[in-house]
DNA sequence: TCGATTGTTCTAAAATTGTCGAACCGTTAC
DNA sequence: GTAACGGTTCGACAATTTTAGAACAATCGA
């Protein structure tokens, strides 16, 4: 059974808090973290809403996100599903994903015009 | 009127979560941070404990996490208070401040030994 | 007033991070 | 097999961020 195209996932106990914290601090990559609070999603899914970017970005970024221990990105078939960490980030860093999710998501909702 | 060498702040209104995450995702900042919790510090007392930052470099740090909106630095005499902005944040970014300040702050906390 | 104190700002170099094309690797379809 | 898919990795370059010395600004004490 050769195909191990397992990624490296840090264990649970060693995620680090300024690592995640960097990982969420980028728009796009909050932006796809909120979305995977809906269910896990193939790579090409996790393109930001209507964007269309490199394949080699996007994978940079899940990568980022993977290392932090944000995610999780396991091969299935031909393709990889990438689903959000939350038990595992819920265990470790209580409450703070649920204060970022919860947290107004645009810098401001242009009232006016 | 002169000398008011007041530094802009940003409204809490205004805060945006990724600059604060970002601002809070350097280990050294977060740890200035943990240090405010127990109260404001002047410039000098920000340095690392038994470090030895130059003075432009804590002043650049300083910057990064007023602009973030994670503190504020006012003018007091011939030195500066630096203070946690946590009213503000827990205002806007609710139980964020408290998830992170509650987190485990080393990467591993040595247990046996 | 002069000088020492306390910190910010300016400028530039070093280090990180982001972006993207090209090469590459398993998997599945033909 | 071999080609098409779905994605990661590699390498290079651009953009940010970090670091730090030097210059500067405001305040206080003598």
């Amino acid at each position: 059974m050769p195909g191990a195209r397992d990624l490296p996932h840090p264990e649970t106990a060693s995620l680090v808090l300024t690592d995640v914290l960097f990982a969420l601090s980028d728009p796009s990559r909050l932006e796809l973290v909120r979305r995977l609070t809906q269910g896990p999603l193939e790579v090409a899914a996790c393109q930001p809403t209507g964007g269309d970017v490199p394949k080699s970005t996007l994978s940079h970024h899940l990568k980022t996100l993977r290392e932090a221990g944000v995610i999780r990105n396991v091969p299935e078939g031909r393709q990889r599903y990438v689903s959000l960490r939350r038990q595992d980030l819920d265990g470790r860093f209580p409450g703070l994903l649920d204060a970022v999710l919860g947290a107004p998501s645009p810098p401001q909702s242009t009232p006016g015009r």
